[in-house]
DNA sequence: ATAATGTCTTTTATCGTGAAAAAACATTTT
DNA sequence: AAAATGTTTTTTCACGATAAAAGACATTAT
């Protein structure tokens, strides 16, 4: 089967939408770049698409003939990674129960059963490697080290501590840099999200992720950037999973973010580490509460304050 | 061709060194753990061994007949790991000069060069990511970073604030705590090295490394822990690049190691935080000296083609 | 009964292969 | 000339296949 065709697939419905805006295409590297994809990828969405009478194609003119069909588009499932459905699967399995620590991850079966080579399933695991809960027995299978209580301290604290910098950084950083301005605009999706969190508390998660990003990049520091991703996917499997009181949580966070903002807005270093430190520390609490907590593990030692 | 055996080739020499020390080899299971492999492997060993004259193999007695000479010895470069191979040669062209920063890496290129699959360096540029040196272009090349000072620099701000953190935590360790006993034995392995600096001051980086990490594990957090791997990987191969003043540099670096386990062993936080401070500073240095300042390209480099 | 050895099965590590996608080169159009 | 289109080459991604290594099961020895 050797390699779908998702990347081409996924353009082609983006490049479907594009279609509603205008009367005829652009040229070709611009379609490139606006789609993200190579030219020899465009020409088959246009090729394509002028199969279906959606354009008319002869070198530079590409006229649009007449609106995409629902039935145009590819299936949203066809359009995904193989890397983003081995993720799900994996987090799926690691999710819903009996993923007891240490517990032994076997690529061969993983892969039967998601239904893709082994190799992809390798180079997924060495990627998922770095988010530290699963660990690699040389010239062996790899180990579970489980979604803990302890994992969840010691990411947080990393966080806390990444964070806490980034913050400072940011307010210290001049009235010119265009960061300021970023943070107006996400400020106001703050305030326009507040009024309306009754109906759309769920959008709080993708708003969450890029204020939190936008911070830790005042750090300059690839280490503290990176490190988000860690962050990121963990949480983001988290509000998947724990639905418990969610809109409230997110009301809570909003506000804490709009009063955190506030505190970056005036430049006033301890204003921004006690708005910080108060928003770090109900989100580790948010997280922790949605951990269940093992009744058999040996010393879940307390540590750090 | 598949798969080296180098396991078998790496355990087999390994085994070898075991023979000039008794008169019989203990149990499969036991040589099994004892050299880190599985049964399978230890009995291929003492087939060989048994082919070429070196032990009597029957059952569950295993006589040694012979001591083992040089050429019953598999060569060196046969029990390396390909992954050994391929971060080798990738770091050889990496401070071989002529690794701009933005330069492209092509996974082909790279797997041609060093001979072997791609499969293999794919999965090493994955693992190698890490490091913060390199980035994917999704569906496209690998781009290098560059080893440039803005790199020192954001990793030595991470080492500090992870050092700083997991040394408090270390001087906050009990009485009973095992550390201490494994401190007491690096001081000692340290006096040792700074009266023979002379003659053995290129033992340091090794001892270096197990220093460092034994505080690291006092943070009880993996995320610290991990991140002395891209330490020890940079530090490893900046000891092999740079060699100017090697000699002075231990010398300081073993003086001040002495006087931050001082600091560990007196409980002082502040002692331990000005100790730890002090020394991570001259390591700073010691790493930013070694990087050429971009934009003055006056060494005349021999370029590899 | 336990622990070793002997045998068989499964998994991991690595390669070559081929389609998808990118990139490079050549030609035309504005 | 610059920028597009047309064409060809190269590289990435993913697979199945196979030897090395690990692991599981069966048998034998203490």
């Amino acid at each position: 089967m050797s390699k779908s065709n998702n990347v081409y697939k996924d353009a082609y419905n983006r490049c479907l939408r594009l279609l509603d805006e205008t009367r005829s295409l652009p040229s070709e590297p611009e379609l490139g770049t606006l789609l993200g994809v190579s030219r020899t990828t465009v020409r088959s969405i246009l090729a394509r698409m002028e199969e279906t009478g959606l354009i008319a194609w002869n070198k530079r003119s590409k006229m649009v003939l007449r609106a995409p069909r629902p039935d145009d588009f590819f299936p949203e499932e066809e359009t995904d990674t193989l890397a983003e459905i081995i993720e799900r699967s994996f987090m799926r399995r690691l999710l819903a129960g009996g993923a007891e620590a240490g517990m032994q991850i076997n690529e061969l079966e993983l892969a039967r059963e998601i239904g893709v080579g082994t190799t992809s399933v390798r180079e997924f695991l060495i990627r998922f490697s770095r988010f530290g809960l699963i660990e690699k027995r040389r010239n062996s299978h790899w180990v579970l080290k489980g979604f803990t209580r302890a994992f969840a301290l010691e990411l947080t604290e990393i966080r806390e501590m990444f964070e806490l910098r980034s913050a400072a950084a940011f307010a210290a950083l001049p009235e010119e840099s265009p960061v300021w301005a970023d943070l107006d605009r996400l400020e106001d999706e703050h305030r326009l999200l507040a009024r309306e969190i009754a109906t759309r508390f769920n959008e709080f998660s993708e708003l969450d992720e890029r204020f939190h990003r936008l911070i830790h990049r005042a750090s300059h520091n690839r280490f503290i950037v990176d490190f988000y991703d860690v962050i990121a996917m963990i949480f983001h499997y988290h509000y998947q999973w724990n639905k418990a009181q969610e809109r409230e949580r997110n009301e809570v966070a909003v506000a804490e973010h709009l009063v955190y903002i506030a505190a970056l807005k005036s430049r006033d270093l301890g204003k921004v580490d006690a708005a910080c430190r108060k928003h770090l520390k109900s989100a580790r609490n948010t997280l922790l509460t949605s951990i269940p907590e093992a009744g058999s593990r040996s010393a879940p030692e307390a540590r750090r304050a």
